[in-house]
DNA sequence: GTTATTGCAAACCATTTGCAAGTGT
DNA sequence: ACACTTGCAAATGGTTTGCAATAAC
């Protein structure tokens, strides 16, 4: 796999997010710059809770605001920097989109956790079919659900993420 | 295309329902029934508020409260009648699972209409690759992203159903 | 200096839920 | 009779928004 030879940064996500907004007349401040760093600083994936969280513990000023938080990554999706992987449990999951090689999720009933899987001939054969059909395909989401190797097996069965509550 | 051949139905889906509702010690009531049919009486998407008028626009005495058809076409997806397609403006979006080949959607970011294809060969792949990697595989949501063929001729722009709020 | 942006709190809105009355088996 | 269900209205909870103060360019 030479997943990694895709990254291809040759831009930082903060510049890209900068040159996404200047054709859009709008600014990059301090607040989207701190959100693009803290979400770009691992590469798990995240609900806006989650991140909120990450944001509003640190003890520096660097703190920001929920309604900044969603506003910036909605901008962030029109960037093309993140994109929504799922929604398990009625809570959007956001996931890289800038520099992260293209890749669909296995989703596991039993423990809810996201497995990521990439397969080029799925991506090949989508790009025929639909074109076939006249569709100019720019994306796609492909969630595969079912149970996972550990939930398979009943003895060393994973807790429910629902059941935590 | 030998998709009506895929059709099968040897059941109702009132009585798959039924069928089902025994299982888990619940009752086909006649609320419950009335749903069904009024959901299998046409193949097209749905959504929640589409079904509710629906169903309270009739002048018989076959009304249903909101609540109820919330909580059956959650049943109706636990029963495999039902499943949900996509989310495309923050209301859950239906289609009848039962009686129905399997197949995927493309959705036109323009114009926001959803579109179905279907293709066994993609089906096979994601199998052979998620079972791969031992996971056991139960269904699957693929939508594509893109601009449809009507979009994509400006003359004949479609309206975007975005713009008609 | 203008115009976009932030943070707060209130508003939104699809969906869920508690409860008393009603219904299926 | 005994659950299970319904309908209503109220609650939930993630997300959005109006507005006055603030910051980017």
């Amino acid at each position: 796999m030479s997943d990694i030879a895709a990254l291809d940064k040759t831009v930082s996500p903060v510049e890209k997010f900068r040159e996404y907004l200047v054709t859009k007349g709008q600014r990059l401040t301090r607040e989207r710059e701190i959100i693009v760093e803290e979400v770009f600083s691992d590469h798990e994936h995240f609900d806006t809770d989650q991140l909120v969280d990450r944001l509003s513990g640190r003890n520096d000023k660097r703190r920001v605001s929920r309604a900044t938080v969603y506003r910036a990554l909605s901008a962030m999706d029109e960037a093309g920097l993140l994109r929504k992987v799922a929604r398990p449990n009625g809570r959007e999951v956001w996931e890289h989109d800038y520099g992260y090689p293209q890749h669909d999720h296995m989703v596991c009933s039993a423990c809810g956790e996201l497995f990521e899987f990439h397969n080029d001939e799925i991506s090949r054969l989508i790009e025929k079919i639909t074109s076939a059909q006249g569709f100019l395909r720019t994306s796609h989401r492909l969630e595969v659900y079912g149970t996972c190797e550990a939930c398979r097996r009943p003895q060393k069965r994973r807790l429910r993420k629902l059941d935590l509550i």
